[in-house]
DNA sequence: GATGGGGCTTCCAGTTACTGGAAGGTCAAG
DNA sequence: CTTGACCTTCCAGTAACTGGAAGCCCCATC
């Protein structure tokens, strides 16, 4: 089949079937006559792997290995687990991360009347150094502070 | 003060607030004789601003907007706040598709021994058609399915 | 005076994972 | 023969910087 019909069957766009043989993700698709790449239905069950595995979130370099531990029919699953705790590990922290971000912003638009008048906890909170506190590090000017 | 100084007081980095003015961010900063940037104290608060700005997550152009409102002391705080709950409102999506993956991602590991052996309930999750079904559309081949 | 070490400048490349679009070839149907 | 849906390659752009190279400035020290 080609690209297009490989695309629909498992849901990844032919761009991104073109861009994943161009790194070296997929072998090079056999061209027939006219130049149009040809695809089996193997390619399409690898074409879902990857992206079953992109929702879960994991990064093209991890699905490399991801796919080369399924084709070795004698892989220990403990190399497939690594892999994913390290990923869980990422999405956590990430997890963490944006709600922290979230906590703050929720708190701040809570005591924003958003009405017309100018006073602001938003604008007040981002001019303020509380943020940045400790991050100041001594520095050593050499030279006197210019301007 | 030179760049080196503005990035230490503002814990933005010295390539970063280059970065800032070449996008217009921040305006050009005014060149000492000897061609260097020279920065006031003012241009730290506002560092300081955008640095607390994208703690919070905020994206540059929205923060482009906030600094806009911040100057203009005029602002209806029904503007900023808007601006505020659209991000709030991308993290909080940003968060549930992220926990999404985790908590599938984790119901795998759970299920994987992890040891010697090859069997894997993570590649085989992968390997399924589960998430993508429903991603086939209809397709139109004219043309009937070569290879 | 030469050297050393920061710090500064610009410019180019790389990161992540693609998507959009242009210019042009192929093929079956009307 | 034209139309239209495919396909091809190649270039650019996205977000927000960071790393590194090549080279200038300037102060302190030997």
């Amino acid at each position: 089949m080609r690209i297009g019909d490989a695309a629909r069957q498992s849901g990844v766009s032919a761009k991104a079937i073109r861009h994943y043989e161009m790194i070296g993700l997929l072998r090079p698709a056999p061209r027939n006559s006219n130049g149009y790449r040809s695809y089996s239905e193997i390619d399409v069950h690898e074409l879902r792997f990857i992206k079953r595995a992109r929702t879960l979130g994991f990064p093209i370099e991890t699905i490399r290995e991801l796919l080369s531990l399924w084709r070795d029919r004698s892989r220990p699953s403990r190399k497939v687990r690594a892999l994913a705790e390290g990923h869980l590990g990422f999405l956590d922290a990430r997890i963490q991360a944006t709600e922290q971000m979230a906590v703050s912003l929720r708190r701040l638009i809570e005591a924003c009347s958003g009405d017309h008048r100018p006073d602001c906890p938003i604008l007040d909170d981002l001019s303020t150094d509380q943020g940045t506190t400790g991050t100041n590090r001594p520095g050593k000017n050499r030279r006197g502070p210019t301007r």
